[in-house]
DNA sequence: TGACAGAAGGTTGTCGACAATCTTCATTGT
DNA sequence: ACAATGAAGATTGTCGACAACCTTCTGTCA
């Protein structure tokens, strides 16, 4: 049984998948997670307790603590006597976010160029958004966004940071999903990534700074009207 | 009616408190938070829910949810199967904290540039800091020490970055109270400050950024074994 | 017709209890 | 003497119910 539960921590070979028991406050939480990342749940709409205890089958204690949960992750705010609600989100709001995106990044290359880390990761990155390019695929361009941002981040070697990004571009998901998709050029996204690359791989930091805040802002250049508010 | 809630919530010039009526679970993670902030619960301390809700005459209920809104905070963590407890410190935690707050700062410090905005509210903190060093009042230096600061990130008019900011300073005052108290110099501390107003005024940049640098790594300055880790 | 008072409805806040799970200790066998 | 098995204790997870509070609707009075 010892040498049993060590094969399946570490090299995950094992037959049977690991099993894990989360709290149903957890697996709550993923789902309401899911739903307001994705748009599916937009901002304004309340989440009252009894209905979605009713809706999941479970009580109204993992409800509550779910909830909570996604408060502090900043996807649903308190409004006093009227519960809690999928977070409105301000213009001023996917302004300060995008912001902090772009403090996040450059203080990660600050100290990807202190510690002269290798970014090979980065590169590998940059390969499969170039795939996704050749096959047209959207998603999988996505993907290699996200990854290559946050292998930025992962690089920095900095724990807390790494934590602040990955709550930060959940928020830039729910933005992403709530904007009209506009017509992106594939290509040109995919290609605004390899001299960020390059300048790190020069230790240029003036340039990679450079190109981090350009990137940033072409992303953040959005129209303020497209995010759909809930109801009120 | 109208008149008197008005008065209440902008002048604060009444002659009643305003009445808040707080949820248990905001008056007890206050008081838990206090303990750890001040150090009086040490990290490791392990945070029994029937123990605590017999010691503040509640129920379970509400401990839970204080216990969750501090695990939000960073101060408390989940040991599976042994229950909450008081995070602890590893000597590479400490490190983030304190870039953490290096990053935070230079990047107020840019926006605060790039907006020109008036310094004049922290040339009111470096005041009192002399005040309290004329008075030798040690207490009084710390918080017009971090009145400095938060001002500071405050005049970056950045609400997301004041938030994440104030998250910070908790812990950093948790670092404050573990750690030993040196024998510190109130004079120099206070010192530190002006010259990094005047660089502000003279839009000088690096100069700012520089003496940021150097004060937070002063902070940061600290013995590793200081730190009181609970039992275990 | 408008405004105020009252009642009804709904939601969150809190409580006590039960169930499930893990840890620890005692016991037994080799 | 040590290891494995079993039981007991303790803690968290979950549940259903009650209470308090605010909101909103309705009715009445000026």
């Amino acid at each position: 049984m010892a040498e049993l539960s060590a094969d399946l921590g570490d090299g995950a070979e094992g037959v049977f998948a690991p099993i894990q028991n989360q709290p149903l406050r957890v697996q709550i939480a993923s789902r309401l997670r899911d739903a307001i990342i994705s748009g599916r749940l937009h901002p304004g709409t309340v989440l009252v307790e009894t209905a979605l205890a009713e809706q999941m089958n479970v009580s109204r204690a993992p409800i509550r603590e779910a909830v909570q949960l996604l408060e502090n992750d900043g996807l649903v705010e308190s409004v006093a006597y009227k519960g809690k609600r999928v977070k409105l989100l301000t213009a001023r709001e996917v302004e300060e976010i995008y912001s902090l995106r772009e403090i996040f990044e450059v203080a990660a290359v600050e100290r990807i160029l202190a510690r002269e880390v290798s970014v090979e990761p980065l590169a590998a990155c940059c390969a499969a958004m170039e795939e996704a390019v050749r096959m047209n695929d959207y998603e999988a361009l996505v993907a290699a966004d996200e990854a290559f941002h946050r292998t930025l981040i992962r690089l920095s070697d900095h724990e807390l940071l790494l934590s602040l990004w990955n709550n930060l571009y959940m928020r830039i998901h729910q933005i992403m999903a709530l904007r009209h998709r506009g017509e992106r050029n594939l290509a040109e996204i995919a290609g605004n990534h390899p001299p960020i690359v390059r300048a790190l791989e020069a230790g240029n930091r003036a340039e990679a700074t450079r190109l981090i805040a350009q990137h940033t802002r072409a992303l953040a250049d959005f129209d303020p009207e497209s995010i759909a508010q809930g109801s009120q």
